[in-house]
DNA sequence: CGCCTTCTTGAAGGATCTCAAGAAGGGTGG
DNA sequence: CCACCCTTCTTGAGATCCTTCAAGAAGGCG
């Protein structure tokens, strides 16, 4: 382990223990896993389109962009991962990158190397399992984005993006209170939901301006999360957190002003 | 076996095989797996949002859409399926469906029970991997997608959708020279790009009279399949089909009238 | 302090949507 | 085999949302 973190994926196997029952012997295994701290920095493509790949990256700190090119040099941001995030677990099984990953900020992150993955899912059958279901919650949120993208206008679709921010920073145990710590720029986002910066701009204010949220100086301030929820149209279960999988429904009622688990 | 046919599941181990290294015993292991046949009528949806999955699904004749909606009752076909997919194998490790699955045509799949493939997977972990790939490929397609509905006009949108489905259907054994069959209707086309009908209707006009592609009456027919690859910016590789991974920069060669494995 | 990126706002243009109505197509029953 | 119905296709005209172009303000970093 070239860190001095004793368990610097204990976080991961946190996260996969939430979705999947790994057993004492599979969380061993995991913790003894080799990984290589990396630090990126931003707009710096670290995985490129086509490469092929001989690590996963996991997310210490930072934010990370699934990048989407254009002939014509357009953007779009795929994905997006927060820290506890393996970036690219299908590299597992398709080595060859289909997409780039840049960070979005100052990443962090733990590169493992494929050959220690693999022999780890052979020995442990569990944690093939939990890998591949990963990869399925990440399809299901990449189902979501073509939604968004899709069929909702410039404003619905921010307020989208922000609540899907908000439940997995806040399931990450990264937001304080009502602020959502979320360091990108108005263009990044507009990479995110397929528009220009000078639109997201103005949604946002208008966003601020009727009191829904506050997206500035990379965090994100729920002012009404009722509204927030409402304009964004927005139901959680697609996320397949561990709280809201029991009752999703209850988690957009009206009548509660303020998400439980993202008050302090 | 509930079906006249010895081995319907053939076609789905082919397409395993074609990315995945099976062995024989394997491959005898999947031909042995129970199926039920449906024959399921357009714009039922035989998978609904939120419920609980038993069975997946392989698609033996007809097209399967994944459906997104909107509170506002706008749809979003996030992925089409086609004859030897196995629409949802993700429902194996997250049996809770997060969008619907709609037969787009008179379909035809086989339902086969999560138990006998999740026993199979324990038993085989060769294929437990392969489903993985699969599902990973699927995402692909996804992310791919989102820049399609986020980085592209109508235009561009309809061609690279057009090229995608002239791709798989193709690979899948079901074209006819230039003719490729894909019975959809022009609304259900603007629910996969995420566009108007009408508006649909007036780019494929413009295809049609750029003589391009025309989409008529349920078939593909491919006019000039360069500069419909141009229009629609189409770079295979995100497909991971056996035949373009090798040399995908290839496909797109300027100098060369018709796609080889798709002239008759 | 100065530079460079990002944010902000205005005005005009364009792509797509909405509304509408007629034509064409496919299936069904007489 | 024809008549009818219902869905889908087609086309037009006006409205709307978003983009483009532009320029100044604010913010971060050396």
């Amino acid at each position: 382990m070239s860190l001095s973190d004793p368990a610097p994926l204990k976080p991961f196997i946190d996260k996969l223990t939430a979705r999947s029952r790994l057993g004492a012997v599979e969380q061993q295994a995991m913790l003894a896993l080799p990984a290589h701290a990396v630090q990126v920095q931003p707009n710096h493509d670290f995985v490129r389109l086509g490469e092929q790949v001989h690590h996963a990256c996991f997310i210490v700190a930072g934010l990370v962009g699934r990048i989407g090119l254009n002939r014509d040099g357009f953007r779009q941001i795929t994905a997006v991962h927060i820290p506890t995030d393996m970036v690219d677990l299908h590299s597992v099984v398709v080595p060859k990158a289909s997409s780039a990953l840049q960070a979005l900020s100052v990443v962090t992150i733990l590169r493992v190397p494929h050959v220690a993955l693999r022999e780890m899912t052979r020995l442990h059958p569990a944690i093939a399992e939990a890998f591949w279901r990963e990869c399925v919650v990440d399809a299901a949120v990449l189902a979501e984005w073509v939604v968004n993208v899709g069929r909702r206008d410039a404003r619905g679709r921010l307020a989208h993006l922000i609540c899907e921010i908000a439940y997995r920073i806040e399931g990450a145990g990264h937001s304080v209170g009502l602020f959502v710590p979320f360091p990108v720029t108005q263009g990044q986002m507009a990479d995110m939901v397929g528009l220009t910066p000078v639109h997201v701009n103005r949604m946002l204010k208008r966003l601020r301006d009727d009191e829904v949220v506050d997206v500035r100086s990379g965090t994100i301030r729920i002012l009404d999360w009722t509204r927030l929820l409402d304009v964004a149209d927005f139901d959680p279960a697609y996320l397949h957190l561990p709280e809201t999988d029991g009752a999703p429904a209850d988690e957009t009622e009206a009548d509660r002003p303020i998400r439980p688990a993202l008050s302090s």
